[in-house]
DNA sequence: ATGGTCGGCAACCGA
């Protein structure tokens, strides 16, 4: 059975529902991950998604900041949100499918926003790249995430790091930059390997091919100078790792009509 | 070296 997840920052889901829409009929993923929905569980854009065929939600909405969805063609079979660093933040929602879905096997989606972390690159200074970092130890210990032998388990979203040299426009120049410093480098990676999660994007274009996900609103013409990085992830554990079929970036949703600073990042399986 | 732009929500905070 073919299996598509596209993982997307919308930065306002209620402002950009209509983008959404866009992409879900281009597209059809059978799934969609969104962070940054900026919106509480009440207000989210129900009926536009389900009119599109997605008529399987599952949020974890907040007030005016963070918010991460799930938003499915299949019916989930169960959903849970976790907490992090003792804050009520909503960064994380997981859901399952299985037979409902079609599928012999269940198989979990974890679908994350980890902390952008500020501007000053210090945790002694700068209590939000603290939490960033706390943010990623904190994942690394998290059982769930670490998928045994035969768990079929994709992780998504917007890690707010961009890992590896060619994930960023400019190594050199990045390194002191929140999202590509060594540090949350190293602690994003460690997540990764801790759990034996596998990176479908470098397996599929290895260094030093440049890959990038997100490109800053404060660049007057952000395609001419293509200074981008690499924030958006889908990993996979290794059960999965053989059946990846595609994956693909949809870098023009960086120019529709007041787009997000994210673009969609999609995956195709065949389970 | 610096400042540049967004969105939420109604003065700045977070990104």
């Amino acid at each position: 059975m073919r299996f598509t997840v596209t993982t997307w920052n919308i930065n306002s889901v209620r402002l950009r529902i209509e983008l959404v829409a866009k992409f879900l009929k281009a597209v059809r993923p059978d799934v969609l991950c969104l962070q940054e929905t900026k919106c509480p569980d009440d207000a989210f854009p129900l009926k536009r998604l389900k009119r599109l065929g997605y008529e399987h939600i599952a949020l974890n909405g907040q007030k005016g900041y963070h918010g991460v969805a799930i938003v499915s063609k299949l019916p989930l079979e169960s959903s849970d949100v976790r907490t992090f660093c003792n804050k009520l933040d909503s960064r994380h929602i997981a859901a399952t499918f299985g037979t409902g879905a079609g599928l012999s096997e269940p198989l979990t989606i974890h679908n994350f926003y980890v902390p952008a972390g500020g501007d000053i690159p210090d945790p002694d200074l700068n209590p939000k790249f603290a939490h960033k970092l706390s943010f990623l130890d904190e994942m690394k210990d998290c059982a769930p995430l670490h998928p045994k032998a035969r768990d079929r388990h994709i992780l998504v979203g917007d890690l707010n790091v961009a890992p590896h040299e060619d994930d960023v426009w400019s190594h050199k120049q990045l390194l002191k930059v929140v999202s590509h410093t060594p540090i949350e480098c190293e602690k994003l990676i460690a997540v990764r390997d801790h759990g034996q999660w596998i990176d479908i994007a470098r397996q599929r274009i290895p260094e030093p091919e440049k890959i990038y996900t997100w490109w800053s609103y404060r660049a007057a013409d952000w395609t001419a100078a293509n200074r981008g990085r690499r924030l958006d992830h889908v990993w996979v554990s290794p059960a999965l790792g053989d059946s990846v079929r595609d994956f693909r970036i949809t870098r023009d949703a960086r120019s529709w009509e007041r787009p997000s600073d994210h673009v969609p990042v999609t995956a195709t399986f065949d389970l």
